[in-house]
DNA sequence: GTTCACATGTAACAGGTTACATGATTGG
DNA sequence: CCAATCATGTAACCTGTTACATGTGAAC
């Protein structure tokens, strides 16, 4: 999904200068299945504001810097349903992690079991996070959308404090063997 | 990760031409945690084998194109595991579906009710290929990577099938009240 | 006094995808 | 005969990231 579709989604729920679309999309109940950086925000937001999809009103605090605050237009609106009716593509799913663990032989037993216990670490952190942001979920749709996130999370952690000790195991297992 | 690491990590389990390793990562063991196209990976062997990380010999089946079959070096075994070492960056996760179901109240009943059978439907169908990946997995490591992958689709089947019919109910809910 | 949060924006660069070019064999 | 599978590779393009440039006020 490309960050334009993005900036009208969050938009959508609500007007926000670019500094706070990131964060939304960095921390915020957006950040588990979305990634945007300022470098492509506000080349987007410059760029849907001359396609009429959005307009900004400036806000100045006296002191601090002016804030563009944006917001949708019935143009943008439009736009973000239709690209609603998209079909959505196939989820992507990327990680670094599985792929050592696929090679875990090659690791030795002391950093294959600080690599398992980092993990965990992580997403029990990511868990926590997930939490207090369904809490604040205001939308039917988001909770559904945040639930399914600590879903996954759930599961992988289960995954991980189950599975974990067994590979490390195995591997040692296998080492033995081939000594 | 880069494919440059991909292709040795893939090159590991066994030699392989870049069709094999391409089918490795888009439909094999790899494919549910990594993206790799043709596009890159040329590339990526040429480079890798002027680094002299792998090689390659040509094998000529009468008839059939000549295939390179690269293999790795004793230099791209040592690489391939300093890559293990490295610490893995957090994962990845990009959802067009989430984001559609963030605004399912601007999605018609009809649509929305569709969005989720077929999203079942998709899911049903990896976790039937994770499945038979898991099966024929012969390393601990493997089936610890693909078991990861039937664990979390699992719960994202879980999530749909029980939560999924509530967000129909709750939108519906919704816009009955805007009325 | 220094670090953090707020705030906007650009430019170079990296990384990868899509589509194209080419061609033989096999199976339906 | 047509589609699919095997097989290699290139080039244009897109999209986004990283790092930089700049500045203020508040909190510690």
């Amino acid at each position: 999904m490309n960050v334009r579709t993005l900036c009208l989604g969050i938009l959508y729920f609500g007007e926000a200068t670019g500094y706070e679309i990131r964060k939304l999309a960095a921390e915020g109940c957006f950040s588990h299945f979305i990634e945007a950086s300022y470098g492509s925000i506000y080349p987007a937001l410059t760029k849907l504001t001359l396609e009429g999809l959005i307009v900004w009103r400036e806000e100045a605090t006296p002191g601090k810097p002016a804030r563009k605050i944006y917001s949708l237009t019935p143009e943008g609106h439009t736009a973000l349903i239709a690209a609603l009716y998209e079909p959505p593509r196939g989820d992507v799913f990327k990680s670094e992690f599985l792929f050592q663990t696929m090679a875990a032989e090659l690791i030795d037993d002391d950093h294959l079991q600080q690599l398992l216990a980092d993990r965990i670490a992580l997403l029990e952190e990511d868990l926590a996070h997930l939490c207090t942001e369904c809490e604040t979920a205001e939308s039917p749709g988001s909770r559904f959308a945040v639930g399914y996130g600590v879903a996954l999370t759930r599961a992988a952690l289960d995954h991980l404090t189950i599975e974990g000790p067994k590979l490390i195991a195995a591997t040692q297992k296998q080492r033995t063997a081939a000594e």
